[in-house]
DNA sequence: TGACATATCAGACACAATGTCTTACTGTGT
DNA sequence: ACACAGTAAGACATTGTGTCTGATATGTCA
């Protein structure tokens, strides 16, 4: 299936982000956005860089028309996930539980913060038996 | 400028985790236990891992004996609470209530894991009014 | 003391990832 | 046919990572 889906790094991240906000774009449109000089040099790294997250299945590429037009495959959520359970994988046996307790615990919840996680938890609760869901 | 303190690696990774269980540390000690074959590029291998972890002040070493003793200067805990802040930096603008969102809400949490949930957020209740005991 | 085992220390090494850039090729419009 | 804006392929320097080699110090014991 997909092989280790390789990390996303920083300026593949900012290319993302771009993305995410714009929506599809061409390497031009995205270029003008991440490196206002607009050099030729720096059309070609941000068109590197889309390939690199082509490979990694993160974008997809319309190749229908002349000027390819790119845009995200995975989302902002999608990345989070990815990352939390790489962090679960390596430091909490996979489980993702302990990073729940350590975030409960070590984020100073507010009142709000902390009445949004108990009503979570009682929808939780009500949906409890399924266990489809998200996404 | 302070150096980021660069990200810990998966060979040290594994010195730290031995440290963990194990406590106080010395060279061949870690070597037997990570490297069985024992040999001396093995032993040269944890010690240059130790000399990086050491710089990246994760781990301390008594000098005062003729075999250095290593020990962790950071926790498990504290190294998902850097990870942790690492992503929440890079995907949520730095706030770490996202991923808890996430964590609650990206279902696989299994029967046992939503009932810890959900008494771990009752008890924050029950604190909520006098102390705010965080740890 | 000298021999020896075992420490530490400094640094070489191959390999891969990353971000940047150069060059060459392609297709479309006038 | 030409210029132009695009795609495509890959060179490049730098850095990180894991491993290993060699030199040197030190403690133990016959």
């Amino acid at each position: 299936m997909t092989k280790r889906p390789r990390d996303v790094t920083d300026a593949e991240l900012a290319i993302l982000q771009v993305l995410w906000s714009q929506g599809p774009s061409t390497i031009r449109q995205l270029t003008d956005i991440l490196y206002p000089e607009r050099t030729a040099a720096q059309y070609a790294t941000v068109q590197k860089l889309l390939q690199r997250l082509e490979t990694k299945t993160c974008v997809k590429r319309d190749r229908s028309a002349a000027v390819h037009v790119f845009d995200a495959t995975i989302s902002r959520d999608d990345l989070i996930d990815r990352k939390l359970r790489t962090v679960a994988e390596k430091l909490c046996d996979g489980s993702l539980t302990p990073l729940l307790t350590h975030l409960v615990q070590a984020d100073r919840l507010t009142v709000e913060e902390r009445k949004m996680l108990r009503e979570l938890v009682e929808r939780l609760d009500r949906e409890s038996g399924h266990s489809d869901s998200s996404l």
